[in-house]
DNA sequence: GCAATCATGTAATGTTATTACATCAATTGC
DNA sequence: GCAATTGATGTAATAACATTACATGATTGC
């Protein structure tokens, strides 16, 4: 899908996703954007939501938070299974992709005859500087 | 870890778990279980995490909610990286097990000198029955 | 102009999870 | 026996995350 321009609040909720270190809760953005006239958390919701969408953002389910991508290329084709390294210790988040599992993945879904449409994969631990 | 007897409540919310159709949130379990004098939320979350803790319950990060174990096995051992499968239509989760996913994941986490404490892998979908 | 669509604003509510504090029972050490 | 510790429980209050409902404003196509 190719992005189409980001409308004011999207920009905004993109911007602060981009410029922070680690992920952040929906109402954790809320608070940053209060400056720039955010007052519900609906204004976040829906600005994630179409973010979420265009492949902008990912949201991390164990941690009920959101990260800016971090793929160098363009977003203009899916890039497939995502996958997380979370360190519990300083909150690092790294983003991966591996053909391999997702082979494996397609493989065993395939067999179940299950149609896959979002695949999460998570990884809590500790990081090199965090052991 | 072996599996202690379980208490009162971890029985209660064990059962609760067992006999259903698929997974339930702490707050449908407290529901089901006002007849037997739940009352707080405390009580089921309490119980889910000794329960979880056994390995007889599994956690839903993307639903919120937990699920039991489906594997026939004693809990007597770890049973390494547990994924899912879960039907948007009907609600269906399938729990599998993959040495191959596994041991491709461990490469990539020991590339990053990263040391996992648990992984989550659940994915969406529907099933054979809800295409 | 007018309808249709999309973005936005705001309030209220719903859902999930934790903190704080009190009580009770079983176990341990003496 | 009995104080101290530990683990399980009960209850209330609050925090954290997310959605529903309704109203308003801007843009586009005709
Ligand atoms: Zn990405
Ligand atoms: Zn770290
Ligand atoms: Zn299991
Ligand atoms: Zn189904």
């Amino acid at each position: 899908m190719a992005t189409p321009q980001l409308t004011k609040n999207q920009t905004l909720v993109m911007d602060a996703l981009s410029h922070s270190e680690g992920p952040m809760s929906a109402y954790t953005i809320l608070d940053k954007l209060r400056d720039h006239g955010f007052r519900a958390p609906l204004q976040v919701y829906r600005a994630l939501d179409k973010l979420l969408e265009y492949g902008l953002v990912h949201r991390l389910e164990s941690l009920n938070a959101f990260v800016a991508c971090s793929c160098p290329h363009d977003h203009e084709h899916d890039h497939g299974v995502t996958a997380f390294t979370i360190c519990e210790g300083c909150g690092q988040v790294t983003e991966f992709h591996d053909e391999a599992i997702e082979q494996r993945l397609s493989t065993l879904t395939r067999a179940q005859n299950f149609k896959t449409e979002k695949t999460t994969i998570e990884i809590r631990g500790h990081c090199q500087s965090c052991v």
